[in-house]
DNA sequence: AATGAATGAGCATTCATTCAT
DNA sequence: GATGAATGAATGCTCATTCAT
């Protein structure tokens, strides 16, 4: 009888190993030979867990994007505030556990190969985002104004600070702190 | 009798094609062939005007990077609340005159391919950001906290906003003034 | 029942294809894609085999270089005028088995894309002519002079040959016998 | 009235620059633009002197194929052994005063591109090395044997002797007078 | 299931040749 | 006559994808 093992279950290497990729070489500029390389598999293999450099682009796109929505995801009746404090966090969080992943996602282009699923799913994403800023307008927290433009500030915002890390901008807990605050300050109704 | 002449700018020509076609395929995802038919040229010709792709990636890159520094350069004495509003308003103008241009410099990744003048002039971009920044801090304007910091995050902000209008996100002329008002209420000090 | 196997060795295909046409068309006028054709094989398999045209051509020379000094290396006691009537014929041998590749290191100019080692290993075939003239000038058989001025002679008498008869001069054995022998005066310590 | 003048004669000009270019580089591996800048002129002014890079070629194979035969041709009724010793000098002085041209004509092929013209020439040249053997043979100074093989030793030898000394082999005049002994001797009548 | 050799279209780049000025 | 910009086919090389083992 066989134990359960545990062997790494090779979906999953690919992955990674193609998220490394095209962080450091854009999707458009990496080579599927490279992914499979750095996964210590063949090609072969590769294709047979991925019909297509664009089904593994795909992929990897709908598992992070989907990662980073499942954090953000749970809402309760708390105040805007609050929930707005916890998501910065959960987001920087994120970012620093999975850098490579927050910047394939985040900071590269994908239009050219993203199927339909992969746009839903950006498209629910920003949905969320939207409805908290409206929620928090409709409790008089959030300033008036376009939620989706409210959102794509201050979303904006937390990207530009993560690249900025990613640059080599070292900040302390109580600076993260502080741009939490900034960050807020452009959220938050006018006193 | 015919005005001095109006020839077409083989160069600039080549880096409008190549601009296109880089800010809709990426950089690494575009071929050479594509931005010489764009341009009504042929490879041939490209290559006697630049000698490689990553030549050709790094003019366009330093020719938009440094528009868009000529145009938020000039300082002068004014508070940081009025220059901030200009500033606002530039970076708006000249992403709405040349959406190319601003998607290409700040959607995209480019590392892979920068020469050391493309980024020493990123830089330059970057250090007088800060320098903004810090002006205000010392005239008690902008809230304390890592300039640098400061200005990831409302550059962030800006790139963000930019980034949602490209994706249809439509903007009227008082909501334009609203999201620079939240903006500046992410750099400002806390009363 | 089938034998063990009698595969294409791929990459002593490819070898061929590339020195026929290197003979033919020089290695600077050949095309690889043509190699390839000449191979059966498509370009992609060739550069599995080969990282590049230069090392193609590297791998032909040193190969055919080789061949041609392991047969006339094996020394012994005999005296210079036997051992020069061996290798005389040992050499004709050879470029009547393989006129492409006597015709290839011989008959062209190399100097633009070999190796290290290709230089190194054309520097020790020269070093074993130099030594076989030495020592049949130590026993007195060979006349005076300059090892390397002598071996040039005769080695050249020898592709002019070679040369002669690639260009159609039929010659009997006898007539090879003679030239044999006019060679050999000329190394011949004068009575 | 206009000065009979002296302007460098353009035709040479570029013949020079090519025969430099493709001694370097090989025919197949020169490019016409190389030869155009080596020679200070522009591409467009070199194909209104040749008509293609093939008849540029042929010109240069021809002029110093001409020039070399020219050296050795006058023959009168000497001795073959004056003869041979004065002809061994000229196309010695010949290599050392166009160096380039010699090792084009001799050191490499040029198979795939020489028209009729350049064939017919160098086969008179043969024709007239041939000739003085027949001849040398007739007065019993010359060993017997096929006058086209005992042309290609001699030959070859000379041709050895002179890419021996191109590649770093330095001959004081008395071995250059013991190389011509030596391959006298391969073509002497044994007494 | 896994491998990696094989394929050939595609890519960046070069080159012989033409032609408007 | 001279120039060199322009052309596009060809070159060396890469890459997504397939398939026999």
């Amino acid at each position: 009888m066989q134990e359960p093992t545990e062997r790494p279950p090779t979906r999953a290497v690919l992955m990674d190993a193609a998220l490394a990729v095209f962080t450091e070489q854009t999707y458009g500029g990496a080579a599927v030979a490279e992914v499979a390389k750095r996964a210590g598999m063949s090609v072969g293999t590769l294709y047979r867990y991925f019909p297509s450099k664009e089904a593994l682009g795909n992929a990897v796109f709908q598992r992070w994007k989907g990662m980073l929505v499942e954090r953000i995801a749970g809402s309760g009746d708390e105040p805007a505030r609050v929930m707005f404090a916890r998501m910065w966090r959960l987001v920087l969080d994120f970012a620093d556990e999975a850098p490579d992943a927050f910047a394939f996602l985040e900071f590269q282009q994908h239009e050219g190969y993203l199927d339909a699923e992969s746009v839903a799913l950006s498209e629910r994403v920003s949905a969320a985002g939207e409805e908290f800023v409206a929620r928090g307008q409709r409790t008089g927290e959030i300033r008036a104004g376009d939620p989706a433009m409210l959102l794509a500030l201050v979303y904006g915002a937390l990207v530009g600070l993560i690249k900025a890390r990613r640059g080599g901008l070292k900040l302390g807990a109580a600076e993260l702190e502080a741009s939490e605050r900034a960050a807020w300050a452009l959220l938050a109704a006018e006193n």
